[in-house]
DNA sequence: TCCCAGGCTCTCT
DNA sequence: AGAGAGCATGGG
């Protein structure tokens, strides 16, 4: 599927089909990840800081990555092991799907850290990107860790040690006390972030609705962005506007196996068009 | 000024 | 169980 080359502690990736770094990076699944004016991608995942870029001849490299971190943190970040192509060709019956995914070509559903995920998107609701990735800037800057003028995101133990005045700063509204409820049942083991890819859908959206200010669309983000659950189908207002135009309300059948991916592709596709078609 | 933003909780039927 | 108000903050 690609084949990689480490040299000079960066890691080549050649050959890799459908990865498009601003469509995967900048697609609203992940808050945290600034691109300059040369199309260079830096950013911190897993307390680990990397920058990237794809060049002209489609090879991605990473940079200051040895293979060690490769091997245990991106390649799984990334969702390298995962055939996109099997998956557009099996929903390309359904010629908006087609569409759509042609649309958000390369976009790639990311596994990221399970709690800075699930922080991000209770941070999220009912409020618009520009403004969720400024209260997670501030998170960061003030209670996660420095690297190279980027920092970690904050554990949910350190969190969890926090009071509704120390994150006033963040100025994220009524969320401030979802965010706190989170991190003391993550941090207290009420909830298990870990366990969540061995359970059914439903169970795992269960074990995170026991928290304050997680439902269901909150708890879908989770789940398909650092679980593993690819048929869960977080529905925004965005996607939920997008699925009554396209598909009369209804997910085409041909999607249902890899709902949540198709789900980028729409959600990308509404976004991008804002639906003016 | 009003409306809306990758929703959820709470209350009232 | 289903509908509707209220919620903090900031951009358009």
């Amino acid at each position: 599927m690609y084949n990689l080359i480490f040299k000079n502690n960066c890691v080549y990736i050649e050959g890799i089909e459908h990865f498009d770094l601003p469509h995967t990076l900048d697609c609203g699944q992940a808050f945290r990840w600034e691109c300059d004016e040369k199309g260079r991608w830096r950013g911190v995942a897993y307390n680990k800081y990397l920058e990237l870029e794809k060049l002209e001849n489609g090879t991605i490299i990473l940079y200051n990555t040895d293979k060690e971190t490769f091997d245990c943190v991106w390649r799984d970040y990334f969702d390298l092991d995962r055939d996109y192509g099997e998956i557009i060709v099996g929903i390309s019956g359904n010629e908006i799907l087609k569409n759509a995914a042609e649309y958000g070509k390369g976009i790639r559903v990311l596994n990221q850290e399970p709690w800075e995920t699930l922080c991000s998107f209770i941070i999220s609701q009912n409020n618009n990107i520009k403004r969720i990735k400024g209260i997670i800037n501030r998170l960061c800057e003030c209670f996660g860790e420095e690297f190279n003028g980027f920092y970690t995101f904050p554990s949910a133990e350190r969190i969890a040690g926090l009071s509704l005045e120390d994150l006033a700063p963040l100025r994220s509204g009524f969320r401030a006390k979802y965010i706190l409820d989170a991190a003391k049942k993550v941090a207290g083991g009420e909830v298990d972030l870990f366990n969540l890819k061995s359970l059914s859908i439903d169970d795992a959206r269960n074990e995170l609705m026991k928290i304050n200010g997680v439902g269901p669309k909150v708890a879908d983000c989770a789940l398909l962005f650092s679980h593993k659950h690819i048929s869960a189908f977080p529905k925004d207002v965005w996607i939920k506007r997008a699925m009554q135009v396209l598909f009369d309300g209804e997910l085409p059948a041909e999607a249902l196996p890899y709902a949540g991916i198709v789900q980028q592709y729409i959600f990308f596709y509404a976004r991008e068009t804002k639906l003016s078609l």
